[in-house]
DNA sequence: TATTGTTATACTCTATAACTATA
DNA sequence: TATAGTTATAGAGTATAACAATA
């Protein structure tokens, strides 16, 4: 018998294995998540830096590619589409010649909040379809993903 | 004053986005596990189809780009690379001669389970480090996720 | 005529390596 | 000598458009 029996290991892998199911999941709502982009929006990648610069104010491109997880050349690029945009400034930074401030513009704080009605509206709408006891589950939820992503 | 006054909006972007909140997490996320992955390691979606068809059984392309959220030609070259490493096995549909049929070979039921102890090694050592309790509230916080990425 | 699958092509995101400037 | 940032280059993943084969 060359062909293998599937499900004997499905139901063991569906028992066991939550990180194998975060993994699949995980993928599978970011290729959503970016498919949902129209043509002009924003990457989710310059949405995120947007959105920490708005909730921890000005940094540096060193700092941002901490936080996001990524290389500095990828946020040197990444920075720079926002700057050509305007909706980050780089600056000289006061006390090190070698860093470089970047600060939220007003038009990039607006561009937050447009991003946030319109891109987020697909899941917006099935998360209103949840129950209150599942969303308050995902709220829990986020905040141990994002230790489990930083840590 | 021509500057932003991030922390007005940051309190209220805590209290209420968590659209925005999950959108931020899978990215650092879906960016993390992909990051984990060493030079021959399975690619994060062949490791999502060969859980597919581990879980499911066998498939035909346009199923598993569905089941996946990608367009045809991106389950094309996915299936094409796994049948190369001798993962899967594509061949003649039954009753379609259109479609083609493809099915986890024993070596990719061994593949699966090889990524499953390497390539999980990262991010099971951080849900071990959590509580039962958030475990569990983050295995029910998966199946939410699986039908708002599905719906 | 509609559907399945593939090929051709291009774009985005990301990385590593090499370079410049400042500490 | 070490660190911050950039530039140059390359690879992976994905998409759209066009095509072939079958229903």
């Amino acid at each position: 018998m060359p062909t293998t029996s599937p499900s004997t290991t499905a139901s063991r892998s569906q028992a066991i294995d939550l990180a194998s199911d975060l993994r699949v999941t995980v993928l599978r709502l970011s290729r959503r998540m970016k498919s949902e982009a129209g043509p002009g929006d924003l990457s989710e990648t310059q949405y995120c830096v947007l959105a920490g610069l708005n909730r921890h104010g000005p940094s540096t491109p060193r700092a941002l590619a901490d936080r996001e997880g990524v290389q500095p050349p990828t946020m040197t690029r990444t920075i720079a589409a926002l700057e050509s945009a305007g909706l980050v400034t780089r600056s000289a930074h006061p006390t090190d010649g070698r860093q470089v401030h970047i600060e939220l513009t007003e038009k990039g704080a607006a561009e937050i909040e447009e991003t946030r009605r319109r891109r987020n509206a697909w899941i917006d709408h099935r998360l209103r379809s949840l129950s209150a006891e599942e969303r308050a589950t995902l709220a829990e939820a986020v905040a141990i993903l994002r230790q489990v992503a930083d840590g």
